[in-house]
DNA sequence: TCTACCATGTAATCTGTTACATGATTGC
DNA sequence: GCAATCATGTAACAGATTACATGGTAGA
């Protein structure tokens, strides 16, 4: 459904191909949207039957063995839907599925050792994933007002959620008092 | 999948029927996984025929017209799947799709009088939903440890999203100076 | 040598969602 | 009088995900 204004708003920046767009919304929206190819080739197709986007031209691929890129550009029809798109009210509806979050609701059923084994695991994963976003964090200032101030959201949510990764296994080290927690404590982020 | 394992976890705590699984996920578990009846009753049945949950009783419904309640317990089988689950590390996948953050990446393309109604819009559902998720912070106490935590996250979270709502609103009225900012400022959450 | 990256596409499958049907009671 | 709540269920549909096929180059 939105995948493909989604698309429809991409493409007014410059002509794209499916690749492309799969790549910039996995780089820059994962933190509020996530997408396969199966949907993008799909959406691609759906558009084009529907006249809102247009093949504009076939190039050749960077390197040696992968097919031809094949652009999309917007058609006036295609404009004319995103704009309409645009005046409308977004909905409502947020679907949020956290599966880390899913088995840490039931970790009084584990042991406490357990649940901290996974909790690392999850640490390891945002203070990765964070320096990474950090460090291309003055791109998104080229790219205009909006995306950069919902780059800062997605970055602020991660913080968010490693301190509370942090204190949540601190919380859970102290309170069983098995492990030290001496060797693994860090310093909470500071919420700039 | 997960779902089914979200309700393995919750008859631990005590037998339970449909409309009673899917109130309690949408209650307590909204911030981090949203369900509809749909998936409810056919995941029950799944789990029925597949020989991990058990119809225990049917009890008269409360209320008049209402069909009977089939509270379903756990058999040994379930008990045993949900063990495996649990010692199994959490799929890294997260899903995420805020309808309003697609919508929002595009504000450039309307008018920020456009933009700045939508922000209000939202504004006012995050407010409302915090109200209401905090009135009952102290229900969360009473169900352990983890509960309580993911809660603190949830409303984390909203508190966060809510914050960067208003300081957005601001930004964009500061940038075009149209709009009179003082009717309508608010005073930022203390991040307690 | 093996993996990752480039790039498209589709079929099969799995989930998720909506809409409907039933029907008494409580509160506005 | 109307909407909401209680409670189950399913059929139809929409959407998402996986797996496969193709094939060359660059770097670890």
């Amino acid at each position: 459904m939105s995948i493909k204004h989604a698309i429809l708003g991409l493409l007014h920046y410059k002509d794209m191909y499916g690749y492309q767009i799969k790549n910039h919304i996995e780089e820059n929206f994962a933190f509020m949207w996530t997408v396969n190819y199966g949907q993008i080739y799909t959406s691609l197709k759906n558009l084009t039957d529907e006249g809102l986007i247009r093949l504009e031209e076939v190039v050749p691929s960077d390197s040696g063995g992968a097919p031809h890129k094949k652009l999309y550009s917007l058609t006036k029809k295609g404009k004319d839907e995103f704009k309409k798109w645009m005046k409308t009210s977004p909905e409502k509806k947020v679907i949020f599925r956290d599966h880390f979050m899913m088995h840490f609701i039931f970790f009084g059923f584990v042991e406490a050792a357990d649940a901290v084994k996974f909790i690392d695991e999850q640490i390891q994963i945002y203070e990765q994933d964070l320096a990474s976003k950090k460090e291309d964090l003055h791109r998104w200032k080229e790219r205009g007002l909006y995306v950069s101030l919902a780059r800062e959201l997605g970055v602020s949510y991660r913080e968010l959620y490693l301190n509370w990764l942090y204190k949540t296994r601190h919380t859970i080290t102290a309170s069983t008092s098995k492990e030290p927690t001496s060797k693994k404590r860090r310093k909470p982020l500071k919420n700039k």
